[in-house]
RNA sequence: GGCGGCAUAGCCAAGUGGCUAAGGCAACGGUUUGCAAAACCGUCAUCCCCGGUUCGAAUCCGGGUGCCGCCUCCA
């Protein structure tokens, strides 16, 4: 079965091949560290964590770089000009802290919300600071190639010399010039033009080089990152879909070096998601970060889910019936985790044919869900055939030797989709005031009783013995009140923190 | 003005020419349970409108209507 992907160079799904078989080489548009990330951004960010982590499931090889970009591109940019005000100074103003400083802050925050939606770390995060020499080496080679020009105080990309400028978003480029947004500049050769290189000693981040000090242009970092870690030419480039045009068409352009090579073979990108239907963004401020999900009592993996569960290429409505829905279908994935664990014990080979059953079932379920992530990850197609089977698996498994193999298979599946142990786990340490406001966490089977609960139950338990119900039900209710929620099966009475 | 996407049950959503139109949430009836919970069985859509192509269309073509995105900082 061959893997392929909706290529948004050609606007055509086409089957994936990595230019090193059974390798892939990826990157990533990070996040701009100025703030915390929104559930946008993390929206595009699960994009990559799914490609990740199915190449890997596929038994591909996956290096992935992710760019941290700290530098701080401009509040004002015109048409990939260097205008306006940067983002981490204004951020840093109003903060009263250098831009250093708040872009350390933020990219730690950016961590800790990639841990609480159970991200996949990438290979490497490189700073766009931290790689300023790479960036003015490729302005020197565009320069020394002509392809680029120097005028006033900036170093511009000449797009005269790259005739596939457009060619990403589809965009001719006579229309863009004939559009009215870009301002005349008599500087340029052509106001298409973008800015490689801003020569301002005033601004407040700045580096040397050989055209003055100042600050390079917002394109070119994921140019020389990519180059730096992937080499020229890669596999797969990821982003939100607003970077199709002009970040992605201008780093295509900058990338190319003088030839027709596009430096990554696939792109792929994330449509925009919406809140409550409308168009989410900082402008309108009808944004949510992951920490404001959190404190409504949210769990990350329930927000995994639900951005998971969309397909990238749809246009996902986030609402918050939305997520309560998504809420009660990951619950139903870990009652099964937990119900198939809790079957009466049989020895393996009287469970044979149950065993059988299970594995051949769960073959075929496999394979189902394979071709679904196989056609340009139809997520929804294959969480269907993971349903499918929990419906399945729960007529066939009887005894524990069918429900491990049930076990086996949901935690298989996992590997990809990352939400049924992460919604098992407590929310990982170190995490600061979050830590506090992670439910609905399940407690650890066996793990972590609270001093009392187990009397309760015993307790209870005589009641019922006793058919005094009424007894009963008063310690049931009494412990959901404490938020511990009981029930009674065959193999006896089990606890929960949470349903 | 240029480029592009979407319209399937109460809600979310897969399916792009042909088996009974996946799956999830919600709802309803039943089995099970001391009662619950979970589970199981069952019920719940002919695919925005009009026209066309075809033996046959949710799926292709044309025309409407409605919603949305990019082209400007934004994932």
């Amino acid at each position: 079965m061959a893997i392929s992907f909706y290529n948004t160079l050609g606007k055509t799904k086409e089957p994936f091949q990595a230019l090193v078989p059974g390798q892939v080489r990826m990157y990533n548009c990070g996040p701009t560290v100025y703030s915390y990330a929104h559930l946008g951004n993390f929206a595009s960010f699960i994009l990559p964590d799914l490609l990740r982590r199915y190449l890997e499931y596929s038994g591909l090889q996956v290096l992935q770089i992710m760019n941290i970009t700290d530098v701080g591109h401009l509040t004002d940019d015109d048409q990939a000009d260097a205008r306006g005000e940067d983002k981490l100074e204004k951020k840093a103003r109003e903060e009263k802290k250098n831009p250093w400083e708040i872009a350390r802050f933020y990219e730690d925050a950016f961590h800790e919300d990639r841990r609480i939606l159970n991200l996949t770390p990438a290979h490497h995060y490189p700073r766009a600071t931290e790689h300023i020499v790479e960036m003015i080496e490729i302005i020197q080679e565009l320069l020394s190639k002509g392809l680029a020009y120097e005028a006033g105080d900036q170093v511009y990309f000449e797009i005269d010399r790259f005739p596939k400028y457009g060619l990403l978003s589809g965009n001719p480029v006579e229309e863009l010039i004939a559009g009215k947004r870009i301002e005349e500049d008599p500087q340029k050769h052509n106001p298409l033009d973008f800015c490689l290189w801003k020569k301002d000693p005033w601004h407040i981040m700045q580096w040397d080089s050989p055209w003055g000090r100042g600050f390079p242009g917002w394109h070119i970092e994921c140019s020389a990152m990519s180059r730096k870690y992937l080499g020229r030419v890669f596999d797969l480039h990821t982003g939100g879909e607003d970077n199709i045009f002009p970040h992605h068409e201008c780093e295509i352009a900058q990338s190319s070096g003088g030839d027709d090579t596009i430096c990554s073979r696939y792109w792929l990108h994330r449509r925009h998601i919406l809140v409550d239907g409308k168009k989410m963004s900082k402008s309108l401020g009808n944004f949510y970060t992951i920490r404001d999900l959190i404190a409504k009592g949210f769990c990350g993996a329930e927000i995994r889910f639900g951005l998971l569960g969309a397909h990238y290429r749809s246009q996902y409505n986030f609402t918050f019936a939305g997520l309560g829905a998504i809420r009660e279908s990951l619950r139903r994935l870990r009652e099964f985790w937990r119900n198939m664990d809790g079957l009466p014990s049989s020895r393996e080979d009287e469970a044979k044919a149950e065993v059988q059953a299970l594995e051949a079932r769960a073959g075929a379920a496999d394979r189902e869900f394979r071709a679904a992530l196989d056609d340009d990850l139809n997520i929804s197609a294959g969480l269907a055939e993971v349903f499918n089977f929990v419906r399945d698996a729960y007529k066939l498994a009887k005894t524990s030797p069918g429900g491990r193999v049930a076990r086996e298979q949901l935690l298989s599946w996992d590997r990809v989709l990352g939400v049924v142990e992460h919604s098992l786990k407590p929310p990982p340490a170190g995490l600061g005031p979050l830590e506090a406001s992670g439910p609905p966490l399940a407690l650890a089977e066996g793990t972590l009783l609270e001093a009392g609960i187990e009397e309760w139950l015993k307790k209870r338990d005589q009641a019922r013995q006793a058919k005094n119900f009424k007894e009963a039900d008063r310690i049931r209710d009494l412990l959901k009140e404490k938020g511990i929620v009981i029930k009674d099966t065959p193999q006896g009475t089990k606890w929960f923190r949470n349903p």
